[in-house]
Order: structure tokens, then C-alpha cells, then sequence
RNA sequence: GGGCCCGUGGUGUAGCGGCCUAACAUGCAGCCCUGUCAAGGCUGAGAUCGGGGGUUCGAAUCCCCUCGGGCCCGCCA
């Protein structure tokens, strides 16, 4: 092991381009298979891995004192080889150890899948996302935020940052989180909703990428109490469909950017992705009601939402009869929709609201909100809010807002639908629920 | 918040009253093997069975408490 001579470094995919020259690569040692004249180093990076082939009796003792995950830069050359996996191997390697591992880690990194349960694999996440197949999953992640970005600025949306620490509780008031604000008492935003509203009077146009802060106890395998939302908000709507037509353009988008961009980490994890078609399915929530009741005899219509289990009948319902992985629910009563929400002035007991449903999850919560200044002081003041803490927000309705509205997509759910993870813990990077808030 | 379940070497599991001075796989250490690719072979180290109390001649195995974790439901993205 020696120093090794300035040199462009490359990544390892890039191997193939450089094959009969000598190239310089860095990364992680993923794993070392000595042999008795001849080893392989598996060498890991950012992107993909590379196979070294180490010939020197004296360069392979050396390798094999160090621990796996172990930061190496290989100079060598790259050399085509059928046997090589991939094709291409890297010889006469000089190595540099820039950063040996202390100690060997708490599971194999080498193998197809992380062999560890999932609450174990949590708790070492700075090491188990180096997985491939765990990178590859945010990978996915970002390549969507990317989609998402891109089709709406095509859309000649604008991307805006809201206040995270805020002065009231958004949504009616339960379940925020609050912290020490100089000693008042502030809260963490559970949503960017009224912000991106206001946004509205501004741009017409917007949409943010940023964390949500929820603090229910739920402890589910599709709960977290900080998640990333995707957030679009616009005006001068016809009313909540819309909406609904911008986050289906929205969704083929993302889908758009994951077969352009995002091609290896699919093949990777096996991932299939959806279309969305050319009309999602959509079901008023009183026909949805009436067709579970019909055709599995379970009656919840009276219920103000629909039950998970009802959730996923509806998503195997939709792919049968439409042969869609979406589904759009319609028009959710009031009673169960925040005070913003615009009603449907035909049924004013139902709302111009949806909600997205993929593979059996709600994914997407949408609608039209209200507009007109006199509306907001009366939906507050029939559900005995006060409209003191809305101020601000308030005031964007005072100096005039078109009809709008918009949606949010929960980032880490849309992942874990795409992946079909089980838990949606699988799919954010650092967890945090109600037992984990570290690492 | 309600219900159900689990906690055994680094990791994943088996064992579920005496044959357990705890087994298997993998990792780790050492030796061997000219091309591996979840490499292979041999040898070895490593857990007093989450913690505490109890029942019993005898407990990883049964009971109680406690701590930690998982699933389902509620609620939501």
C-alpha cells in the first residue's frame, strides 16, 4: 500500500469508458475474497461497485488486516474480462488506505439484502444505507422530489420555503408539536397549508418540498411524526377537479423522471412502475360507501371516512374494473375535512375534496379551499374557532383570493407504495416515531 | 389510546421444564485453496438465554413485575 499519483478519480461506473487505461477510483471496501494466489476486492462508491483484482502476495495480507467499509483509493488498470462480473476489472491496483474502519460492522453489507431485522437496521442507519439496495431506495426518493420539481416548473409553478416553527396550530389545533420560542410557545408546522395559500395571492402558482412535524401517537407500519410533503397549492381553478388533473400530470412526472433517471436502482429493487392512466378512476365517497356496502355486505356508509381495510378493497376494486393502480375518493364530508375546505355547492354536506389512493393507500389528500374572505369568518365561527390566531392568513382572503386549491403527497408513502415496502420506515432515511428519535 | 405477539453469541434463527456445561447459519480470528462473484474447505473464539423476583429437586423453557421491540385497529400523508 502506497501513495498514489494525482489523478482524475473516476466513478466506478464509469469504468467502461476507460477500459486499457489506468484510472483512479475511490471508495468503500465492500468485501475481499482471497484466494491462494490471486484476491478480489469489491470496491464500493458512490454509484455502483468494481472489482480489483490483487495478484501481490504482500498487498493482499495487507487488505485482509483491514475491516470491511474501510475508504481505499485504487489506481490500477481498467481491463475488459468476461470472467470479471460486469465485464471489466480493474489490475495492478495501488491502494492507499485513506480511512480504515475501527471495526467490523454488525452485518454484511456484501450480501443481496442487509440480513437484519428492521429495528436493527434502523438503529445503524449511517451504515445500512450504504447498502446498495437501501441507496437505491432514496434514490428513488430523489429522483421523484426531482419529477415533481420539474413538472411543475413546466407547469410555470414556483418553488417557495414556509416557516417551519410557527404561532399556532395550524389545522384546527391537536396534535402539533411545541417547542420554547424565546419563551412563548410555538409549534412545529404541520403543514405548509396556509402559507402556500397565502403564496397563492402571489404567484398563482406554487409548490414547496419540506418536512411536516406530526405529533399523534400512532404507531403504525404507515405513520411517521416528520415526514416530507410535497406540497402544490394554485388559483383561478373551476373547482377541486382541477386540482385533481394538475397531480395527475404531476404523478406521470414523477413517474417520467423514475423511468429516465432512475433506471438502475428500479432494476435493482425489482420495482415495476404504474401508469397512470388517461382518466384515473374517481368515485364520490357516498358511491364508495354504497359499492363496499353492495358488494361485501360491510356497511360503513354513516362512517364520515373510509377504514384502511376499505381503502385497499377500493384499490383491488379500481385495478379490476379499470385496470388502475389509482383511485381517486371525491367529495369526503365536511364534518371530517378542515375548516378551509370549500364545500360542494350542489351537496353542501360533501366537499369539493379528494383523495388519492395507490395500491390501497391513501396517498394524496386534495381539494378546493374557500376563498372569499366572509366564508373563512363563518366556517371558523360555526366551529367555534376564533379567528384571532388566522390573522395573518386571514388577511390574504380580506384583500382578494381567486377560487384555488391543491394537494400534498406524503414522499416517503409514495416510495413504499412503489417499492411495496411493509413499513414506510424502510423508506426515510432517519425515522422518527414514537420510540426512535435518533439516530 | 385499545387489542394481540415477541425479546437466546455481532447479525439472523432453533430449542419452549431435566438429554442445554445452549444448537444452526452467517460474520469474526487462524490455516488451506490460480478467478472468485451471497466463493469453497478445515480449526477456533464468541451468548449464563433483556432485567428483577417467584414456582420447582431442577427454568432459556412456567408465573409476576419491569424495560425494550413488533403487528392490527383508531387517526392521518
Amino acid at each position: 500500500m502506497q501513495e498514489v499519483s494525482p489523478m482524475e478519480r473516476i466513478w466506478t461506473t464509469q469504468l467502461r469508458a476507460h477500459v486499457g487505461k489506468r484510472v483512479r477510483l475511490a471508495g468503500w471496501l465492500q468485501r475481499l475474497r482471497q484466494l491462494s494466489h490471486v484476491s478480489f476486492l469489491i470496491l464500493r462508491d458512490g454509484k455502483g461497485t468494481a472489482q480489483i483484482v490483487i495478484e501481490d502476495q504482500e498487498l493482499a495480507e495487507q487488505l485482509g488486516r483491514l475491516h470491511a467499509e474501510s475508504v481505499l483509493v485504487v489506481e490500477g488498470l481498467a481491463v475488459a474480462e468476461p470472467q470479471a462480473p460486469g465485464g471489466i476489472e480493474v489490475r495492478q491496483p495501488t491502494i492507499e488506505v485513506l480511512s480504515p474502519a475501527s471495526a467490523p460492522p454488525p452485518f454484511d453489507l456484501f450480501r443481496p439484502r442487509i440480513k437484519a431485522q428492521l429495528p436493527t437496521i434502523l438503529d445503524h442507519a449511517p451504515l445500512a444505507l450504504r447498502h446498495p439496495r437501501h441507496r437505491a431506495i432514496f434514490y428513488l426518493s430523489a429522483v421523484s422530489m426531482q419529477g415533481f420539481r420539474s413538472t411543475l416548473r413546466a407547469l410555470e409553478f414556483v418553488e417557495i420555503q414556509t416557516p417551519k416553527l410557527v404561532a399556532s396550530a395550524t389545522e384546527g389545533g391537536a396534535n402539533v408539536f411545541a417547542v420554547d420560542y424565546f419563551g412563548r410557545p410555538a409549534y412545529l408546522a404541520q403543514s405548509p397549508q396556509f402559507y402556500k395559500q397565502i403564496m397563492v395571492g402571489v404567484f398563482e402558482r406554487v409548490f414547496e418540498v419540506g418536512p411536516v412535524f406530526r405529533a399523534e401517537p400512532h404507531d403504525t407500519p404507515r405513520h411517521l411524526n416528520e415526514y416530507v410533503s410535497l406540497d402544490v397549492e394554485l388559483g383561478f381553478i373551476k373547482d377541486h377537479t382541477t386540482v385533481m388533473d394538475v397531480l395527475a400530470q404531476v404523478l406521470r412526472g414523477m413517474l417520467a423522471a423514475l423511468h429516465e433517471d432512475a433506471g438502475d436502482a428500479l432494476a435493482l429493487l425489482g420495482v415495476k412502475l404504474p401508469e397512470v392512466p388517461e382518466k384515473i378512476p374517481a368515485l364520490h365517497f357516498a358511491e364508495a360507501q354504497e359499492l363496499i356496502f353492495k358488494q361485501t355486505g360491510e356497511d360503513a356508509r354513516g362512517e364520515p371516512d373510509l377504514a384502511p381495510q376499505h381503502e385497499r378493497w377500493l384499490g383491488e376494486w379500481a385495478l379490476r374494473e379499470y385496470g388502475s393502480e389509482f383511485l381517486f375518493v371525491t367529495g369526503y364530508p365536511m364534518v371530517k375535512r378542515p375548516f378551509y375546505t370549500h364545500p360542494d355547492p350542489e351537496r353542501p354536506k360533501y366537499s369539493n375534496s379528494f383523495d388519492l389512493l395507490f395500491r390501497g393507500l391513501e396517498l394524496v389528500t386534495g381539494g378546493q379551499r374557500l376563498h372569499r374572505y366572509e366564508d373563512y369568518l363563518a366556517a371558523l365561527a360555526s366551529r367555534g374557532l376564533s379567528p384571532e390566531p388566522f390573522e395573518g392568513y386571514l388577511e390574504a382572503f380580506k384583500y382578494g383570493m381567486p377560487p384555488h386549491g391543491g394537494f400534498a403527497i406524503g414522499l416517503e408513502r409514495w416510495v413504499a407504495r412503489l417499492i411495496e415496502a411493509p413499513n414506510i420506515r424502510e423508506t426515510t432515511l432517519f425515522p422518527r416515531d414514537l420510540q426512535r428519535l435518533t439516530p
